[in-house]
DNA sequence: CTCACGCTCTTTTTT
DNA sequence: AGAGCGTGAG
């Protein structure tokens, strides 16, 4: 049989194990995925029909690729097999049978930031400060709350609510929990614990469910938490085909909820347990691989695993000592011109991970100075950008005009002159007769002096109302946003403002309007409560109108967390310093650390052919600089399987000359000479402290830039100069020579190339 | 009511 | 280093 062509003899027992419960333990690089599509295939080449196959996976990345890869084996019938997140697996339930436990199904879905907004609100109208009281910390709390297992297993939450807050914590949470309910919205907990809910209280729902589905897969097993735990086992009690896969040591979302207890106790939940384990990897070197399991084998609560090597030796592990993070930057963006240029490796074999999402911006900087592309996974969302959300909100209202939320964000955006003011005397008349603000603004029952731009307001929406019941059949959702976007006066306000700022807005939300396009493409059918619950779930990609089948080849930038069952060529596993991997607030309790160390785990595992550790001994951060000492797990390696470098920028921290933010984008922040008034040197030096074993790194640092002294150039880099036609810009490189000396400029965020002889370009200092 | 300026606080990781 | 927020003037 083809499908078991390529697998090992544990690979070809698994995917043969269809029946009753499995547990799959696959360590990293084991070929899990290829399991996971080869035993969908296998089912389906068995006459198990697609539409009764089950599978989740925890982030929508993970999800789109496990259906490519099962469509690219069985073909388009593939199409029909559910493969979803866990949430959107919620929300398609919860949309399909939540009127069984009281849901409409034009529930809105609340992210983070929606619900913060909520907290706020109620500490205001409990005359708690937002600034002592923060929404963030609240908003974590309930989220906690709904993880429990107690919480799900019904147990009074008053007993479960902390009580040792100076304020009444309970109160914020019931309130939470009505304001919730009377604005129809779910937040992500929520999703689950309703679905829960659902699959409890509904036999009907349930046994449909089951007739639906009879075939289960649960990948990433090892973070599922209590409600996921519950999902799947009252899914598949009917059948007991459940296969679940995970590895005890890339458990690294405790912090949300996982309990790897789950994992741990699956075979004593199901007793006819068949387990599997993968420890054959195919993706790292041996080098690589031995040095993660000097690490991770530190961890005392992990079952210990002998994880083979399919592939040779390789190279060393990398292990560069930076000055400070300007340093780190450098080097890995030196390192990655190298690779290239000696060993052909493309823009996407690279990865840079770092802890948490401020560290990129560094990396950015100087990965747009050498002019690569690249591409942030994470990070600042697209959808989470003013704008965005504020468009967004006008279609969530006209969806769910109950939601409050929405309707406040949106009343006085553009300015219309309906103030604070106005804004509480409509919710007070709401409250007071108990219907919705909107009705309120609708039915035109404010008393009082009641402000011109709110009958506007009301007319817009009203007319925008009748509209939308209309998408999709007679009206498309990406017209309609569009027109939306001009009688709200939002294009127009942003147009007047006409700053950098406002237009880079403009362009955001055409871009929305683009992808809105794109979307319906896909999904012609698609209401505008789909498209909007698609969204809320959606935020794994920064940029929406990228392609995911990488046609572009950019460098991958990425959390570690975001880094999570992918692979590159080669990787950098930035910011290895005590505070920062593990992070310092992982720093008291044994199991904090042994989930940071999960977490360098997972970091390096990723790495077929190159790993490369940095660390920076001295980082800035909001608080100022701060000395860093190198993480504890680089000592857990032993020495021969490191090969330690370091290097030395010559930016601030070199002990002489003032901080000079020579990468900044910030065009006001230029250091175009320094003290002595010399033209600031755009190359840093290297220094190696000890000789690398690796021939290219021996040359690396030795490739230099044409200064501009050396050119001959009247200008130096980072120059500000005035174009006649393009105004004020700034020198990014010179290259060349004499009468042949091209200047690049960038102007905002345009770039040009000139040959100066021939441009008449003035000095501005 | 709006706008502009300046002050403060921020940062862990994500569905 | 930057966003968000409050304050005070118009």
């Amino acid at each position: 049989m083809d499908l078991l062509k390529n697998l090992n003899d544990n690979q070809k027992e698994a995917v043969l194990h269809t029946d009753g419960p499995l547990l799959i333990l696959a360590g990293a690089g084991s070929g899990k995925t290829r399991v996971i599509t080869h035993r969908i295939a296998h089912l389906i080449a068995n006459g198990v029909k697609p539409y009764h196959i089950f599978a989740v996976t925890f982030t929508n990345k993970a999800a789109e690729e496990m259906r490519n890869r099962v469509m690219s084996i069985v073909g388009p019938q593939g199409s029909s097999v559910f493969v979803k997140t866990f949430h959107s697996a919620a929300v398609y339930i919860l949309r399909r049978f939540g009127e069984d436990i009281g849901l409409t199904r034009n529930f809105t879905i609340y992210d983070g930031g929606d619900q913060e907004d909520v907290i706020k609100r109620i500490l205001i109208s409990m005359r708690l400060d937002p600034k002592k009281v923060k929404p963030s910390m609240i908003s974590s709390k309930i989220s906690e709350i709904k993880d429990k297992e107690a919480y799900l297993e019904g147990v009074d939450v008053n007993s479960l609510l902390p009580d040792n807050y100076s304020f009444n914590f309970s109160e914020i949470f019931s309130q939470y929990q009505q304001k919730m309910a009377e604005n129809n919205a779910l937040d992500f907990n929520d999703l689950l614990c309703k679905t829960v809910d659902l699959v409890r209280k509904s036999p009907s729902a349930l046994a449909e469910m089951q007739r639906m589905w009879r075939y289960f897969m649960i990948d990433e097993y090892q973070d599922t938490n209590y409600s996921q735990y519950l999902i799947a086992k009252y899914l598949s009690s009917a059948t007991k085909n459940i296969c679940v896969v995970g590895d005890d040591d890339q458990s690294i979302y405790s912090w949300r909820g996982a309990d790897i207890r789950n994992i741990l106790n699956f075979e004593k939940d199901y007793d006819t347990t068949k387990v599997i384990t993968l420890e054959e990897n195919y993706r790292s070197t041996k080098q690589i691989l031995d040095a993660a399991h000097s690490i991770i084998k530190h961890n005392e609560t992990r079952k210990e695993k002998d994880i083979k090597a399919f592939r040779g030796d390789g190279e060393p592990l990398t292990w560069c000592k930076t000055n400070n993070e300007y340093g780190e930057g450098e080097f890995v963006v030196n390192t990655i011109v190298s690779l290239k240029s000696k060993e052909n490796f493309k823009n996407h074999d690279f990865a840079v991970f770092y802890r948490t999402n401020a560290q990129s911006r560094i990396f950015e900087d100087f990965l747009r100075r050498e002019r690569l592309p690249y591409r942030i996974i994470g990070g600042q969302k697209f959808y989470e950008r003013k704008e965005i959300k504020d468009i967004l909100a006008y279609l969530k209202f006209l969806v769910n005009p109950a939601d409050s939320i929405a309707l406040f964000r949106i009343i006085n955006t553009p300015a219309r002159g309906i103030g604070k003011a106005s804004q509480d005397r409509i919710s007070e008349i709401a409250k007071e007769q108990n219907i919705s603000e909107w009705k309120v603004i609708q039915d035109e029952l404010m008393t009082g002096r009641v402000p011109k731009g709110l009958d506007d307001f009301r007319k817009i929406i009203d007319k925008l109302l009748k509209e939308t019941v209309q998408i999709p059949s007679r009206i498309k959702l990406s017209a309609f946003m569009k027109n939306l976007v001009d009688v709200t006066g939002y294009r127009e306000s942003l147009r007047e403002e006409n700053t950098m700022e406002s237009n880079s807005r403009i362009d955001n939300i055409d871009e929305l309007i683009n992808s809105i396009f794109d979307y319906e493409q896909s999904e012609p059918d698609a209401t505008p409560e789909q498209f909007i619950q698609d969204i809320a779930l959606y935020t794994s990609e920064q940029n929406p109108e990228e392609n995911p089948d990488e046609k572009t080849d950019c460098i991958t930038l990425m959390t570690v967390h975001n880094a999570k069952g992918l692979e590159f060529p080669v990787v950098f596993l930035t910011g290895m310093e005590e505070g920062t991997i593990p992070h310092k607030f992982s720093l008291d309790t044994e199991q904090g650390i042994e989930e940071e160390r999960r977490l360098c785990y997972v970091g390096i595992t990723r790495a077929m052919d190159r790993i490369y550790l940095t660390n920076a001994e001295l980082r800035r951060s909001y608080a100022g600089p701060e000395n860093k000492m190198p993480s504890r797990f680089i000592d857990e390696m032993p020495w021969e399987f490191i090969n330690r470098v370091s290097y030395v920028s010559q930016g601030y921290g070199g002990g002489e000359s003032s901080f000079r933010s020579s990468y900044s984008n910030n065009e006001n922040r230029q250091y175009v000479a320094n003290r002595t008034g010399n033209p600031v040197q755009s190359q840093s030096q290297s220094q190696f402290q000890s000789k690398p074993k690796e021939s290219y790194l021996d040359e690396l640092f030795a490739e230099k830039k044409i200064e501009s002294d050396e050119s001959g150039s009247k200008f130096s880099v980072k120059e500000s100069i005035m174009h006649p036609k393009f105004g004020t810009g700034r020198i990014v490189s010179i290259e060349g020579t004499g009468d042949n000396i091209k200047l690049t400029i960038s102007f905002g965020v345009t770039r040009r190339v000139f040959m100066e002889k021939y441009t008449p370009l003035q000095k501005l200092n």
